[in-house]
DNA sequence: TAAATATATGTCAAATATGACATAATTTCA
DNA sequence: TGAAATTATGTCATATTTGACATATATTTA
């Protein structure tokens, strides 16, 4: 399962890039994993930059701070529809959206 | 509601592009429909490019015809996560998918 | 240091997305 | 043309995602 492979990757402290080669992960969970961690690092730094809290964002998107935090670290119960909301909430525009992808 | 906005436009025909200035679409909505349509649009043409009928791709990703039909028009009902793992399983990599993004 | 603030993790009911089915509409081609 | 193949649309039970809550764990600051 997808999410329990990436679940663990976390766990074990994996984060952006360099996933590759590991354990069973086909190209397209590699891809999928890679992807998603980005854009919730790009979040977080978006955020932080803007010198808002979790909770405050989390207003301002209309959730929780703990939905927040698990956007933030990419948790397999969130998806990328969600982190691209976000950011888009936060003012990010498509193109931003794309060389995040490609970083 | 957004779901309902993108039906309306998607029923009078709009597509890729130009969808802004138009009802009370806000900054955000049409950022992310316009997103979601580019990366709809470039699924089908991959699908076709690779001479695959959507029920071939279906059985592909495990799907069903129905639905893929829906994933290529940007149906309000598929979430962009369907449709970029749909993306990866064609063998599209991360940076292909921002060439699409920022089209 | 300890209190205050911020973030992380686990859980769950409600909301949303999904595959599958039936069937309609469209396209292909003999 | 018209039959076959392909794609579109509507619906629904099931699966997944979501916001919210409680609470644990950092991190900051006085």
């Amino acid at each position: 399962m997808t999410s329990e492979k990436q679940e663990i990757l976390e766990k074990k402290g994996w984060k952006i890039g360099s996933v590759k080669d590991f354990l069973g992960l086909t190209e397209e969970e590699e891809s999928y994993i890679d992807l998603k961690l980005k854009l919730s690092a790009n979040l977080r730094k978006l955020r932080i930059d803007r010198k808002l809290t979790q909770i405050e964002f989390a207003r301002m998107i209309k959730s929780s701070q703990s939905r927040v935090a698990k956007l933030e670290t990419g948790d397999p119960s969130v998806s990328i529809d969600l982190i691209i909301r976000s950011l888009l909430a936060l003012g990010t525009s498509n193109k931003e959206i794309a060389r995040t992808i490609s970083s």
